[in-house]
RNA sequence: GGCCCCUUCGUCUAGCGGUCAGGACGCGGCCCUCUCACGGCUGAAACACGGGUUCGAUUCCCGUAGGGGUCACCA
């Protein structure tokens, strides 16, 4: 089957070769992450090749601000291209070239209707409810009957008759009437080309044999069909993949919710890989694994897994992959992206040494939260300053009898030669033991002395990482005096 | 409005004529336990509706309803 796809019309293999063609007006939102995600796999999968392309033809809403938002995600993602990225705009030239080949051969012709004409003409055709589509005024009449010098736009002579058929790799055959589709414009007035032009005359260039986007372009790819045919050049595979759509069920847009993949990494703090494999269970699966490594994905992953149905964006499924990939990542790494946000949150610079115990609690931190932000939290007790701000539940915790406690077991503590996990486990047993209490009762005050707050790794892992001296400073602080906050 | 696409638990999905309709997230319960997590076990939760085709439809076909996309000298 997939074999089948990747095989060129004529039988014969070529290469594979993908692209993804965002426009820089924005920022890479999640859907087009997606996009460039399923295009750089089906490339890998068939040993193929996945390009870039800028479509920055609208130089007025394209900045180079988005362009370099748009690598910058992309790199982050690990999905740039494997030969430089292609400038749209830098290929004008070569659009125009072929629209007056297309104008040459009779394909295509000079129409001289004005802005506002069409947009009255538009507006007629709502008004009586009837289709809204170019009438053609232009297709059969003579340039010569147009004022001297006018200026003019070329439009695709496209077929009226008959249909159009595209075998699609996601949304299967899909048939559209000839009638239905207008002689869109290949050329502006001003010489530069549309979109339609340029992404056809592009991916032939750039030699694309699939074209996998969202299925916001399957109207678009009969239009694209009518160039191509008129050029005599190889149609593509299309897949048109379902879009992501926000909770509320509406497509996914910059306007409407959607976040650049920086949000994810910097606000959220997500990691690529959590991301990657989130967006592969968006609208593709394998059976019932959920956990898939981009090697994996590689191996599997496929135009025919892919669903035709549009999926919600979920955010809890999404917090929970990064939980998982939090866990298996390397310490120190997680340590690094870490560290900027705990000063961050403390508004302080961590001290010399810093990364290395945020590397060393790793281990206690990290299975406790989704995300990154939450491990810098989660971290923060580590590099508070004494005295230390208590939260409401934990100034509860430290009552007379509990300071009475904690003065003990700050003795029990000094006494402790080496300060091991294990050594700590000891003692603070032993305490507890000698009270008549169960280890909860010693450990809650403890924590709440320690850290601040109810809700910390384990409280021999705290005693450890702290270390013995400020350890027993936190504890002397609350045993004598009354505990500040509220 | 025209055209196109879609429809399995709340969400992401598996299923490709016969299954107790499976998994995951989320949610509830239990276990583990020094808190919170992690982990383990477990529970509730779905084939939009109506016709066909068939011995038999979640699965194939046609409608209906609902949702989405698209109709620029934007991409």
């Amino acid at each position: 089957m997939s074999e089948n796809i990747a095989a060129s019309a004529t039988g014969l293999k070529k290469q594979v070769v993908t692209r993804f063609a965002p426009s820089p007006t924005g920022f890479l939102h999640i859907g087009g992450a997606r996009t460039a995600l399923f295009n750089w796999l089906f490339a890998r999968h068939h040993g193929g090749k996945f390009l870039l392309r800028i479509e920055d033809t609208d130089r007025a809403r394209s900045t180079d601000a988005a362009v370099a938002a748009i690598f910058d995600g992309l790199e982050w993602l690990g999905l740039l291209g494997d030969e430089e990225p292609v400038f749209q705009f830098a290929r004008t030239p070569r659009h125009a070239e072929v629209a007056h080949k297309l104008l040459d051969q009779g394909h295509a012709y000079k129409c001289f209707a004005t802005p506002e004409e069409l947009a009255e003409l538009r507006e007629q055709q709502r008004a009586a409810k009837l289709p809204m589509r170019y009438d053609g005024r232009w297709r059969d009449r003579s340039p010569e009957e147009a004022p001297e010098g006018a200026p003019y736009v070329i439009r695709l002579k496209a077929p009226r008759e008959g249909e159009t058929v595209i075998e699609d790799a996601v949304q299967g055959r899909v048939v559209v009437q000839n009638a239905e589709l207008d002689d869109m414009i290949l050329l502006r007035s001003d010489g530069t080309p549309t979109y339609m032009l340029a992404v056809v005359v592009d991916d032939n260039d750039m030699g694309v044999t699939h074209v996998i986007r969202g299925d916001d372009h399957l109207n678009n790819a009969f239009r694209q069909l009518g160039i191509i045919r008129a050029m005599g050049w190889d149609e593509p595979v299309y897949a048109h993949i379902p879009l992501i759509h926000g909770s509320d069920g509406a497509k996914l847009s910059k306007r409407h919710g959607a976040l650049g993949v920086d949000a994810y990494r910097d606000e959220m703090g997500m990691l690529p890989e959590a991301v990657i494999n989130y967006l592969l269970r968006l609208g593709w699966g394998h059976g019932d694994e959920e956990i898939i490594s981009r090697d994996r994905a590689v191996e599997l992953f496929d135009i025919g897994g892919v669903g035709r149905s549009p999926s919600r964006f979920d955010i809890k499924k999404l917090e929970n992959l990064n939980g998982h990939y939090l866990r298996e990542a390397d310490d120190a790494r997680l340590a690094a992206l870490v560290a900027p946000r705990v000063a961050q949150r403390l508004g302080i610079a961590l001290p010399e040494g810093g990364e290395a115990l945020l590397t060393q609690a790793m281990p206690s931190l990290k299975p406790r939260a989704k995300t990154l932000g939450e491990i810098a939290e989660g971290a923060e007790f580590l590099f508070k300053s004494r005295p230390l701000d208590f939260d409401e539940k934990a100034s509860a915790l430290l009552d007379d009898s509990a300071r009475e406690l904690l003065v003990k077991t700050a003795d029990a503590l000094s006494s402790v030669q080496s300060w091991t996990v294990e050594a700590i486990e000891d003692v603070i047993r032993r305490v507890a033991e000698d009270a008549r209490l169960g280890l909860g009762k010693v450990a809650q005050p403890l924590r709440a002395a320690l850290t601040g707050r109810t809700v910390s790794p384990g409280i021999f892992d705290v005693l450890f990482l702290l270390g013995k001296v400020e350890s027993l400073e936190r504890l002397t602080d609350v045993g004598t005096h009354q505990p500040a906050g509220h």
